[in-house]
DNA sequence: GATATAATTGAAAACAGTTTTCAATAACTG
DNA sequence: CAGTTATTGAAAACTGTTTTCAATTATATC
């Protein structure tokens, strides 16, 4: 059964003191520059590029600089904490990252994200190996639209 | 249902000249450095970016340069006739465009490239919009694997 | 709380992919 | 074939990302 899911405050607050934890965890020390970002992107309601991600931050942490950013996103996504996505206009950006087997649903006009599980895409797979001789191993699978406030 | 398919030497010939066809009737002049990038990309198995296009094409046509292929990518790009897409390490690369409502199946060891129809997401679509509010108005789907050859 | 130590920082420089500028070249038209 | 104009490649400029490095600061120990 699909189901389409929004962070809530409590999930948001969960989730970054669950990040810092981790990196303080694998050693590393807990900065004001690491708190912007890791506050910043973990109550994202849309992908973030390295470049919004610094610019957001400064507001909390005024002296974070860009380095910092893309340096305290690779340690995340090392940690599986953040991913990477592909954005339409061909940028980079990133999202508290999908657990287990989830998608995106995301909205054209205001960048809006949610996630989703429950698709079932077996049956499509099986076929497209006995047609292709291929070997499945993974899918990328996400949805474009407008949301509820946006259209 | 679902049908995979490769590219015949025929599709691909047809491909090239309907290419050159379609840049010589919006009035752009056919070059020696357009065919090397057209013939390239028509023929290609795989997903190429600029670069790599820029370095089979110069076995074509020797004094190619790399702004032109950008700048026939762009114009084939206009013209429906190539489509971007964006591979797992996170580079940019063309490919031949999907015609209507088709996919990519990828292997994930060399690269090889497979078309396919008849997915069907149209039930998972539907829920979606009602459990979200969203209004659903395009999807992206791959699969990556392993080719026959790689397996 | 003060001190020592090693990780972390931001600024500047370097790098990679892409786009713009420009004078020389070559494709099409008549 | 000659004239016109689009197209070319080289170099310069730009943008996103990574590396270098000396100064700063978080943490462990006292
Ligand atoms: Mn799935
Ligand atoms: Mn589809
Ligand atoms: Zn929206
Ligand atoms: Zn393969």
């Amino acid at each position: 059964m699909t189901q389409a899911h929004i962070s809530s405050e409590e999930e948001i607050k969960e989730r970054t003191s669950g990040w810092l934890s981790r990196l303080a965890e694998q050693g590393y020390r807990i900065t004001g520059s690491r708190r912007a970002v890791v506050d910043v992107l973990a109550e994202a309601g849309t992908s973030l590029s390295p470049a919004e991600i610094y610019e957001q931050g400064r507001a909390l942490h005024k002296q974070l600089g860009l380095v910092t950013v893309y340096r305290t996103l690779e340690k995340l996504e090392e940690l599986g904490l953040v991913q990477r996505v592909h954005r339409p206009d061909g940028c980079h950006a990133y999202i508290p990252a999908l657990h287990g087997h989830e998608h995106l649903l995301l909205c054209q006009q205001c960048g809006r994200m949610e996630y989703f599980r429950g698709d079932d895409l077996s049956e499509l797979s099986r076929r497209l190996e006995g047609e292709s001789g291929y070997t499945i191993k993974d899918h990328w699978l996400q949805f474009f639209g407008l949301c509820a406030q946006c259209q």
